[in-house]
DNA sequence: ATCTTGACCTCTA
DNA sequence: CTAGAGGCCAAGA
């Protein structure tokens, strides 16, 4: 064994697909957070990553607007098509906003626990 | 190979 | 409340 390795060492392109298919099972008018997601997939502290991986998942069809920050701000905005339609998903879906760029996290949070939990 | 930046989080002062 | 520092892992220059 030592051809079909491709490497997958402890969790890169995995963790990638693993975020994706978290924010997949978000549901519509909910929100989750990147700390949220991490923590689910074994990573406390690479929120990060998960950042990354949304941003390769900008155009994939991924719900990633309904990814945002602890304090429910939308900081990945600018890296959608634009700027505002992160803020226009998320209002279409039905989601309130506390600020211009923060929504009402207490109302609408989400957590892949609670997937799990249920199904 | 190193250094910097990044859709973050948490702790401490 | 704001500011600074540490941690996490990956990609670009």
């Amino acid at each position: 064994m030592a051809d079909t390795q491709t490497e997958t060492g402890p969790g890169s392109a995995d963790f990638y697909e693993r975020v994706w298919d978290v924010v997949a099972e978000i549901p519509a008018g909910r929100v989750t957070t990147y700390g949220d997601i991490a923590e689910y997939l074994g990573r406390r502290g690479a929120a990060r990553m998960v950042g990354w991986a949304l941003n390769a998942a900008v155009g994939s069809g991924l719900p990633c607007h309904r990814v945002v920050n602890r304090n429910g701000r939308l900081t990945g905005k600018r890296h959608f098509e634009t700027p505002t339609v992160m803020e226009e998903r998320l209002r279409s879906e039905g989601v309130a906003f506390v600020d211009d760029d923060r929504v009402a996290l207490d109302e609408h949070r989400w957590k892949p626990l609670e997937a799990l939990e249920r199904g």
